[in-house]
DNA sequence: GCCGTTTTCGGCCCGACTGTTTTCAGTCG
């Protein structure tokens, strides 16, 4: 069982409990529960009872809990609530405008269990009957029901960002005086958003209007004088919401979250004699007004220094905000190479002179290309002679001095059993070799894990791309030891990838700050297949800021000459 | 169910919008 499974269950287990109307703290130490074990970076199927309870927010029973999934599969407690409600309810509650009081209502006088008997209520007219309920009730299940259909799920945090922006465009053009920015999971640069959420300040009233009027609504959720939601085509959802200038650091920070990390500010209020809201930081006794126009001051106020975005995960940001260690985050125009690239040679779609001009205009001092290898045969993926030939091409660019310099690499695929799909002579004779999964997800995970470590040993790779092979919205990582390969990689100096690539974002930034934790070497590279990926580096560097890292931590970083110097080719001890 | 430099009991974040209510419950974020 790992924590995406474990924390399945506890969340089940809070969804059913509330529909059962249990005590709603119980709920949210379930549904808290599982949000601290999906975002654990250990396994928490391998920490005993004592180990788990030391987490802040795991207590006696969510241990005793965790430990019965871990060893069963499930919980008895869970079992018996899947009893009392059938497991089809919660298709239900995952509906827009449904809730649990709902669910229970629909269940109990309707006995409608599934989505299918839903629909069937809604057809037949009997949802309106019920107390409570009315025609527009009714007729808002069947448009949720349709929606369901067509836009099920989250969207990429690159897909998001540009929703995002070219709604702030649109509605620039009708505030132009006002502030208009992105908060909520998009500011913390989640890899995953599940909407878009949009604050104004200093916007006229008639900004609503627009908003709910803009070319691309399917359909309208609310429409209120501050807070309004669509939906618009790409099946995203954007919520608006405006408040006056002198509130606008209060509201950044209430929207932008995360709600745990909220909830732990507010509570700290609390414990000051004051309140938090999106309006402001105010003091209990007598309503006023201590902080409120920006961010900053809400959290000096409450004793804390500023916590970017990216950290407000409740992962430690709180108490490093007290004792002022916050660190300094790393930001994209700190890299100054990128280390994975592809080109026509295999399955990119640019030259290498292309590629490597349009990193130079980015900025970039360095890059290595690092073509597929001939197990991808797909990708029309490079044999010993091959690769030696089109290592000869990128130094014969580099000899040109571009004003970029370019190291001859390969992404070289690791084989089932772990051997590498190039000699090592090929391999030693490259600049740096980057080792890859790409086929044989379905390994068990001893067998993954052991076939990754095999790759790590071998003196002659440099970095571990993609480690977890995840793909977002499509495929999950493949199971694999994660720390066992963290390990490994800061024993034998091997790089772990940042991959860059809005679909992989692999790895994740808890595994990314343990790596870092660990000591490990971290590189972020954007895999890219054209000249226009490039750009993908920023989403890489969003992962990193997310781990808590700053410049100095990644290795592509540094100059060219240091660099080169670093890899664990030319850092191996000779024996 | 979790938690504790007053606490092992008694707290636990807060407000906007909608639909159905004639004063509020449910949902959402």
């Amino acid at each position: 069982m790992d924590n995406l499974a474990i924390a399945r269950i506890l969340r089940e287990t809070a969804d059913l409990l509330e529909i059962k109307g249990d005590n709603p703290f119980k709920i949210r130490a379930y549904r808290n529960g599982a949000d601290i074990t999906a975002n654990h970076p250990h396994e928490f199927a391998l920490i005993d009872e004592t180990g788990l309870r030391e987490i802040p927010g795991i207590g006696k029973d969510l241990a005793a809990r965790i430990r019965e999934i871990a060893t069963t599969g499930d919980t008895a407690f869970h079992r018996d609530l899947l009893a009392e409600f059938p497991a089809t309810i919660l298709d239900i509650l995952r509906l827009q405008g449904i809730g649990p009081k709902t669910v229970a209502t629909l269940y109990k006088e309707l006995d409608i269990r599934t989505l299918e008997d839903l629909e069937k209520a809604c057809r037949d007219g009997r949802i309106r009957g019920l107390k409570g309920m009315g025609i527009k009730k009714e007729a808002l299940i069947v448009k949720a029901l349709d929606e369901r259909k067509r836009f099920a799920g989250r969207h990429l945090l690159s897909k998001a960002h540009d929703a995002s922006a070219a709604l702030q465009t649109y509605l620039r053009q009708h505030a132009p005086d006002a502030v208009i920015e992105a908060v909520g999971s998009l500011r913390r640069g989640c890899d995953t958003c599940g909407d878009l959420d949009l604050l104004a300040t200093g916007a006229p009233p008639s900004l609503m209007d627009a908003f709910v009027e803009y070319d691309l609504v399917e359909r309208v959720l609310g429409h209120g004088d501050t807070k309004s939601s669509i939906l618009i085509q790409g099946g995203f959802q954007a919520d608006l919401r405006l408040v006056a200038p002198e509130s606008r650091g209060a509201a950044m920070q209430y929207f932008t979250g995360s709600k745990a990390h909220n909830i732990a500010l507010r509570d700290r209020a609390i414990g000051l004699g004051l309140k938090l809201n999106e309006y402001g930081l105010f003091r209990t006794a007598d309503d006023s007004r201590m902080a409120s126009e920006r961010e900053e001051d809400i959290y000096a106020a409450l004793g804390l220094d500023f916590v970017p975005p990216e950290l407000r995960e409740m992962r430690g940001e709180i108490d490093a905000a007290h004792t002022h260690a916050i660190p300094r985050l790393i930001e994209l125009a700190d890299l100054r190479g990128d280390l994975h690239m592809h080109t026509t040679e295999t399955d990119g779609k640019d030259e290498i002179r292309t590629m490597a001009e349009a990193a130079r205009d980015a900025g970039l001092q360095y890059i290595a290309i690092t073509d597929h290898s001939q197990s991808l045969a797909m990708a029309n993926g490079l044999d010993e002679r091959r690769a030696m030939a089109h290592a000869a091409r990128i130094r014969a660019v580099d000899a040109e001095g571009i004003g970029i310099r370019l190291l001859a690499g390969i992404e070289c695929d690791i084989r089932l059993d772990g051997a590498m799909d190039l000699s090592d002579d090929c391999l030693a004779a490259l600049d740096i070799v980057i080792a890859s999964v790409h086929s044989g997800f379905t390994q068990e995970r001893e067998e993954m894990t052991a076939r990754v470590l095999r790759a790590i040993d071998n003196p002659h790779v440099d970095i571990l791309g993609h480690p977890t092979g995840r793909m977002l919205l499509k495929r999950q990582a493949y199971p694999i030891d994660i720390e066992a390969i963290i390990d490994a990689a800061v024993r034998t100096g091997v790089a772990v990838e940042i991959n860059s690539q809005p679909h992989r974002l692999d790895l994740i930034d808890v595994h990314a700050k343990l790596a870092h934790e660990r000591g490990a070497r971290i590189v972020i590279s954007s895999d890219s297949h054209s000249r226009h990926a490039l750009a993908y580096l920023r989403w890489g560097v969003t992962v990193a800021r997310r781990a808590w890292l700053q410049a100095g931590d990644v290795l592509n970083t540094q100059s060219f000459n240091d660099f080169r110097a670093s890899l664990r080719r030319h850092r191996r001890p000779h024996s």
